[in-house]
DNA sequence: AATCATTTTTTAAATGATCATTTAATTTTT
DNA sequence: AAAAATTAAATGATCATTTAAAAAATGATT
């Protein structure tokens, strides 16, 4: 009975259509016209839709997001410890379904944008601070306080550093390798001298 | 005895023009009265001793590629050994001239821009590969083999994250601590089980 | 020092291209 | 027939770049 509405459908089709488009042709670079070309529609009909560029760019965020946070809820549920959950944060970036060449262009190039819009800024300010308090909440009981800061931002920049480069290098992705060397870094931060049990 | 010519002086001043204006505004945002409003001067006067606004971008990035390289430099030659030639690339990166809210923002923007310019990527590719070798040679008598590239790709992700995590932050910068950090790092890296001798 | 021709630098205005957005009409769906 | 979806064409704004002219610097010659 899921009777879908034009509406959503169109949503959904412009919003693969952004992510496609911007990484072909760039963030600014793309037009309203490529990227309703890409599903053989036009121009107009998105502002239609979305009303204008900057919405649909920011809807396509929101939708980036969205997967974000249902799939690292999903790698939550499974995890036993706290060592489990800090791994489930790494294992929902580079999940298959989200760690793809479209959505790291796209996830790059629109925060290296978000400083110049309140809208873009907002968003990535809300986005920032959930993963930060993730991250906190699961170093809490691995590292002491002291060492847990940087930690924490150890941890979260080599996260960014990894999406810039896989958005610059058109090599293929491998999800599975991230998350091996994801894997390796969390050793090396819980393994420090400062040790807990693990 | 240096008698600059205007040629050089106008390069200079409209390199830094641009790394203000572009800061302020946003790389593709930015207008070429914009740069030139910043030094007083007109439009066209770029064209004038550049050619084009895309040929001004590049050389503001080569003129940052250069002091990122000679900084690099001076740090290896008082380098004792291959710890400190690792800390080395890193204390490059942020030095105090180097590691600015301007040359961040500059950075990440062009860099998120290269893949859709063949000119661009070109210094992308150089830039990297310069790095990549140099990470590799001194990981070279610090780790062992098979563990080496894993370390290099972790320290590269996070130096690419630290600053692509600074352009966004408007907060001020501290050269001191982007360091201590990294420090932590590089012994984090160098302390794994496979340890050497450090 | 002064004059004037030459070259260099600078600019204001014109050009032309590109787009997002709007509008008004058409097609499709309900 | 009414509403929703789509489009082609018009609009209007923004810019990079070009052009042609003006202004400043240079330098050779008195």
């Amino acid at each position: 009975m899921t009777r879908k509405k034009i509406r959503d459908i169109r949503h959904e089709e412009f919003i693969v259509a952004a992510l496609e488009a911007t990484h072909k042709r760039g963030f600014h670079a793309v037009t309203m016209s490529e990227i309703a070309a890409e599903i053989g529609a036009t121009a107009a009909s998105i502002n239609y839709y979305f009303g204008s560029k900057d919405q649909l760019m920011f809807e396509t965020m929101r939708h980036l997001l969205r997967i974000l946070g249902t799939t690292h809820k999903q790698y939550l549920d499974v995890a036993l410890d706290p060592k489990d959950r800090l791994r489930a944060i790494f294992d929902a970036h580079f999940d298959p379904r989200f760690f793809t060449p479209q959505h790291c262009s796209f996830w790059v190039q629109f925060w290296s944008a978000a400083p110049y819009s309140a809208h873009l800024e907002r968003l990535h300010r809300i986005n920032q601070s959930r993963v930060k308090s993730h991250f906190r909440a699961e170093l809490a009981p691995l590292v002491p306080a002291p060492f847990r800061e940087t930690m924490r931002r150890i941890l979260q920049s080599y996260l960014d550093g990894v999406w810039l480069s896989v958005a610059q290098a058109d090599r293929d992705i491998d999800p599975r390798h991230a998350r091996q060397e994801a894997r390796a870094l969390i050793e090396l931060v819980l393994s420090a001298e400062f040790g807990g049990s693990n």
